[in-house]
DNA sequence: CAGAGGCTATCGATCGATCGATCGAACGTC
DNA sequence: GACGTTCGATCGATCGATCGATAGCCTCTG
């Protein structure tokens, strides 16, 4: 067959949960949606919320994988946080469905799965921190409330899971570069205009997301 | 009695929807945070449906009515993207509950409810997209894309109600006043490091939501 | 090589629980 | 006694999940 069922199951998941919500998505529509009877569905899952749990899990694993290969090696804040930057974007805007799904349904998580997933979404979290904190210190960044302007910009970014359509006038490289320079503007970049290793970024997204970029 | 049944059960689904989404509150959720019977729910609304677009429709139209009046006069587009910032960020703090609902939930809505909630929220874009476009023409902002950063923008703004709290560190003035800042400095303005006209902000928000701020 | 046994994948039928919504009746107030 | 409000009881539909059964395929055995 040329996809497993149990990547049917998956990607039904993520398109429904992102389009209907994770309540508004019946184990019934699943099945329809996966090509299978409700009953057959539960050969592939434990229960539907370990189903959603299991894409957040390897949707966030796979967004702090490139990040931080991405950034290996430290140096300059301002390119590492460009480059954070233009990830996410990138990673928003090929896969907005799961994007989506991880940014909007941590909630109905009971407590126990919920748990080590905000773990690896802060663990994400700490190389914006690191990146942002490293260039206010070095002086390279001038922002008032660093904390509070790395959130804000982590939403800006994620938002594009909400609007951005290939078929819009931009293209996903000047998508991402406008995100790197409105978020260097924010941080009140010092250095001169820069520009992103936007190369390095989309052959990371091309690998770990397994899409041509 | 104090508050009446009526507005207890729209701050019950204002609450409930917030928290757990529409499809993930029951009748019965409603009821029981509204202090009443399930039945009795019924002697203050439609559908379950009809609830979301009426909390829908009078929070888009307060936040509609807020921000024309905030910047009716026209004026310094510089000064009036400011004010709409400041005041975003202000209702989604006092409000966040409210906001996330309008902000998440309209995808629930059946087409022919959605509609008219659409409308609202493409009127009040429409006050942002009119202050960058004349920001833009008057060499007072200088940025690539005005319509992606308007969206990256109103993203990065709404984003505050999915995690500021008054027991942070930062006051609502300080919140609504580094959002004018950040989205200044995104938008490539060249006009002096302005200041934001707080106290009308909070005098709109004071008198359209009922609190103090 | 025949066939017994086990494993994977699939299904129709069905479970108890809960869903949104409605009914007629009772309450208190004017 | 009319009206605005409240409720217990209950409706048919749908929910997430499980059941036993079946068909195909691989392996081991005599």
């Amino acid at each position: 067959m040329a996809v497993s069922s149990r990547e049917r199951v998956r990607a039904a998941a993520v398109k429904l949960f992102a389009t209907k919500g994770f309540h508004g998505t019946g184990i019934r529509d699943l099945a329809q949606e996966a090509e299978l009877s409700s009953a057959s569905l539960y050969h592939y899952m434990g229960t539907k919320e370990d189903l959603l749990a299991e894409i957040m899990h390897t949707a966030l694993n796979r967004l702090l994988d490139a990040a931080r290969e991405a950034t290996a090696g430290g140096g300059d804040p301002v390119h590492r946080l460009r480059t954070l930057v233009a990830l996410h974007v990138l990673a928003h805007a090929v896969g907005p469905a799961e994007t989506r799904v991880v940014d909007n349904e941590v909630d109905v998580l009971s407590p126990a799965a919920r748990e080590p997933v905000v773990a690896l979404r802060d663990a994400y979290e700490r190389l914006w921190a690191a990146a942002i904190d490293e260039g206010v210190a070095a002086g390279v960044f001038r922002v008032e409330h660093p904390a509070v302007t790395r959130l804000a910009l982590l939403e800006m970014c994620s938002g594009v899971a909400r609007w951005y359509s290939p078929r819009g006038p931009l293209a996903l490289d000047e998508l991402a570069e406008h995100y790197a320079e409105l978020a260097s503007r924010a941080l009140g970049c010092t250095s001169a205009p820069g520009v992103t290793d936007l190369r390095r970024c989309r052959e990371i997204v091309a690998k770990e997301w397994g899409v041509s970029v």
